[in-house]
DNA sequence: ATCGGCTATGCAAACGTTTACATTCCGCCG
DNA sequence: CGGCGGAATGTAAACGTTTGCATAGCCGAT
């Protein structure tokens, strides 16, 4: 630790001027210092001091990622995404998740700030207000699936209502005219988002649809218990559509429990694509959100901020889902059913 | 961004190292300056640059985690763990996962190298030579789960040997006497441990136990090709205990697919207790490993190394597994059977 | 009333880099 | 042969803190 660039220029007897320049493959060094430099510093096993470089150059090469307290495997399968990128791009990564409250959340965005050339941002809780008020203007940020709808920051938001809207058309079309709907908690964005598209899909049908909404918090016991009134109800819908895996994972189980039979007697189909989704008995039909691909498309968009300065033309952006048909609503084998574009700015409102 | 101490000092009509002074609570200072100084900072939104005061502090409030590209729900436990503990100690969370080859992982921790105050490894590959080369010896470490009996460093692997120990006695004594065990990729260290414990268990018994050795590599595939090759065999283990819960839940799907039944057939169980070894059908027995306690626990035996930068007098520890029986061999409910202690010295060599 | 000691505050050095600017060296052209 | 230009190298300032030391008050005791 105690080697620092005078040692490594004293002992090659030149500046430390040449030796950052040198390490730095900076312009006007000669081969032969250079390679005198590169020389004693390795074996001096000389690690440049990042705090002295980033207090100078202003610049950290670390991206802070703020994360809500979330279901296990999204979350390892979106860091994974960001972590992969941001390795290619040689930058660090700094996480901080599990914020119960959104003042915990606060002070761990004020906390970054400083230690970071950029930051994500994913809550599905976060508005504009708390943004502004936190977040440093100057400090490039993205934002993932966020209701804020600010102007300043990209935001990353995936195809909540276009995946709800296909698996939904999905099921009227193999023919199911009953349709239950498991909400996720209110006031969570990605929850209204899915909802909404299953609502516009069942108004859009030609067919009268006879269409349930039961309440839900995305968590498994809210479907297990959905599921166990299900079993007792007589009027039971012939399908039932979660609003994430979880929950109708929780209402499968259930189903199975009290001895109704899925697809047979209900089809059940969720939102994800989480791994458990396919080792469950039936597995389970459900709308593929590309989790990984999200993280590392935010990071390149951060990264890509922070290279050139430069404010990005578009600034929203809506990956898209995959429905995924599994035996848990009638069909024998996995396929992909419908794959939506890759990624295209957010018309749906126009 | 721009505002600096300086801003402050001048703005509070004091000097610098009165505003340091007030900001960090230290003594001597007047409680109606600091109240000022206070106020001034806040007003002009004030940060402390991070960079500069590690550079003088030569601490950087940040602890580096080094993972392996492993099983999502494992990592993104082991992970809340860690950032929950470094949380309550103010400390950032740098991390740094899926490294393929050695290489890759020896460059990441050499970049971590000076942006961290001390460091967690987590690899089964690690070993001790690795470690030397790459790791500074001042810098603070804690392995978790390595193979590498470093006197150096704290390590803390979970109780491998002890978990598959008892689970293969519960097996044992819940009458089960042909038992076959799927191991884990060759040279992998907890897979070796828990080989070693499910032998030592046969061994140990009292009864004649037919034993069968199945290699397998950790994945859910490898696990389901040995299912196959059971459904087809004519002389079938009566029980499986698989090295990891993928492997069981790939070996339970090909089961089932073949008409084998779970438990009636063949007991199933495995080892790790991920989340969804509760949700498949029938749910699974395993061992459970406390991956978030796993993980709080060496962030905490890392500060606690640079809080009071002294050598820790008990360099390894070995949290305990429990064994968690569920329906997959043969009992109703969901219990757990023996808990062994929370924390205590490796004496089982002795 | 004077002095001693203690507390609040200020001054300035130091941390390890990068980089603008100065200097040196060398070869080439006039 | 002398100066000149460009490349290589050196010098030192700057980044924003913390902190040891100096200094200036202030209060109480003799």
């Amino acid at each position: 630790m105690a080697v620092t660039i005078k040692d490594v220029a004293r002992e090659a007897r030149v500046s430390v001027a040449s030796v950052s320049r040198a390490l730095n493959g900076s312009a006007n060094v000669t081969e032969i210092t250079r390679r005198r430099i590169i020389g004693v510093a390795e074996r001096l096993r000389y690690v440049p001091h990042s705090a002295a470089r980033s207090l100078i150059t202003r610049r950290t090469q670390t991206v802070g990622a703020l994360l809500p307290d979330l279901f296990g495997e999204f979350f390892s399968e979106l860091i994974r995404g960001i972590d992969l990128a941001a390795r290619a791009r040689g930058l660090h990564l700094l996480v901080s998740s599990s914020h119960g409250n959104p003042s915990e959340a606060a002070a761990a965005l004020r906390a970054m700030q400083g230690r970071v050339d950029g930051v994500l941002v994913m809550s599905p809780h976060v508005d504009a207000a708390f943004l502004s008020q936190h977040l440093s203007d100057t400090l490039p940020a993205v934002l993932i699936n966020t209701p804020a709808q600010s102007s300043q920051y990209i935001t990353l938001n995936i195809d909540n209502y276009g995946g709800a809207l296909a698996m939904t058309k999905h099921l009227i079309d193999s023919g199911f005219r009953s349709i239950a709907f498991i909400t996720g908690p209110h006031g969570n964005f990605d929850a209204s988002e899915r909802l909404r598209g299953f609502n516009d899909a069942v108004a859009a049908s030609e067919h009268r649809i006879d269409a349930t909404i039961l309440p839900g918090d995305f968590s498994e016991e809210s479907g297990h218990c959905i599921g166990q009134r299900l079993v007792e109800s007589t009027a039971r819908p012939r399908a039932v559509f979660a609003a994430n895996d979880m929950m109708a994972i929780g209402c499968l189980l259930a189903l199975t429990e009290g001895g109704v039979r899925v697809p047979n007697d209900i089809a059940l189909a969720g939102f994800d694509d989480i791994p458990i989704a396919r080792f469950v008995n039936p597995p389970l039909t459900t709308v593929r959100v590309r989790i990984a691909d999200l993280g590392r498309s935010a990071l390149e968009q951060l990264a890509q901020q922070f290279d050139a300065s430069n404010v990005p033309a578009l600034n929203e952006q809506e990956p898209s889902c995959d429905i995924v048909v599994r035996a848990s609503c009638g069909n024998r084998f996995d396929s992909t059913v419908s794959s939506l574009e890759a990624s295209r700015p957010s018309a749906r409102h126009t």
